[in-house]
DNA sequence: GGCATTTCCGAGTGCGTACTCGAAAATGCT
DNA sequence: AGCATTTTCGAGTACGCACTCGGAAATGCC
């Protein structure tokens, strides 16, 4: 499940219908915020398990512990929600990046990127989020769709030119087009979660990736 | 998406509750297989377009001109249609098969996968039915997710073996480990799909294919 | 305490869902 | 033509969905 280490995908129309343009907070303003988070935590962990369109108000109201008219008041519409889930899922994998730009030798592009799929194996819940969503994007008129073209975009171009940079130092096997290369990795990164997600003692997604990587780059 | 060479992956349960058991065929027994394949078609659409739980029986019965009811009469249940589909689905890319155990060499290999990565980009359904049910299928107590366990394990096995055989004849590079190169090819394939269901132009799934599996080759 | 504001919910709306029931129509062997 | 069987559907059931509405409770600045 490639990064985070692209350009914030938008903030856009999140705040659409009701939502205040006022700065005033008066009221429990204060526990606004808190309440936001733990809704959006549980609509994030309904919605890697069921799905967008199976996942419910109803069952989200529930394990946030609140009424799903309440629940409306934070977020008026479900796709609010569903882009609520995933911009807070951006800023998780982005937290948990540890250095953007600080290794771009091929040791240390393979490296981030095994440790990456390391610590994804501990968060398979944030995984189908973004394999089950990410398909069900490419239905008609979905709401996630715009999102995760635009993740993808950004992330193929990141590899890309992390990919040229060490090119032009030679560190790249020679023949490679970095940018089918970038889309590979990108690509085999998704697919093998998926299986692994199917069957996660059958397939070692990290070690794999290794294994491309180790493919791609000059042996140094 | 890969291939179809692997085993049937079990017919199962597919007749469930209201099927005949008797070969009886009074009546107007001859239309009945015309009709069920043109409803397994139209079914086949609709879940490409939205997705098993999204797609309903209503606008599959529309597409084929008849009644919601009339359809129950065929698949007493939705995952009985679903199933149905997927069964399909294989029957067509098997038929789609050139030579299963024509060419066992590397340019064969390649060669093939290519050629099938090619053919399937006229059949933008297709691959959006795989990719959707196939990440909607990791979700709880779909009704698919058995199919779709089988099916990775079947072509994983397939592939890894070709691999083995290759690897006899020392035409593959040294270092590869061919069940994790087998899971590797699978999932670059699916995730490729994804981002070109999304950006068709933007990504050429048979050229990364080629790529990755000259890296996995001897030259020879 | 007064009061504007925020937070929350019960009740309800309209729609879509898979699926049931019972019966009518079509079919083709005899 | 008779008739068992298959095919089809209209009507209905029970339920879940996102979302609306109007108001009640909680909150914290004055």
């Amino acid at each position: 499940m490639p990064t985070g280490r692209e350009q914030a995908p938008r903030q856009s129309t999140e705040r659409t219908t009701s939502e205040r343009r006022r700065v005033a907070r008066r009221g429990a303003g204060a526990k606004s915020a808190e309440r936001r988070r733990s809704i959006v935590e549980a609509a994030h962990a309904v919605f890697a398990e069921r799905g967008y369109h199976a996942g419910s108000f109803q069952e989200i109201a529930d394990r946030v512990g609140m009424s799903q008219t309440g629940l409306l008041h934070y977020f008026p519409t479900k796709s609010d929600l569903l882009l609520a889930v995933l911009h807070r899922r951006d800023e998780i994998t982005v937290d948990a990046a540890p250095a953007p730009e600080a290794a771009p030798e091929p040791a240390g592009l393979i490296q981030g990127i095994v440790d990456r799929a390391r610590a994804n194996e501990s968060l398979p819940g944030v995984i189908e989020l973004y394999a089950v969503l990410c398909a069900e994007s490419i239905t008609e008129g979905h709401p996630a769709r715009s999102y995760f073209v635009g993740r993808f975009a950004g992330i193929r171009t990141a590899y890309a030119a992390e990919l040229r940079a060490l090119q032009a130092e030679g560190r790249v096997r020679p023949g490679i087009d970095p940018d089918r290369a970038a889309a590979s990795l990108v690509g085999l990164w998704d697919g093998l979660q998926v299986q692994w997600l199917l069957e996660p003692e059958r397939v070692d997604v990290a070690a794999c990736l290794r294994d491309y990587l180790e493919l791609l780059l000059e042996p140094s």
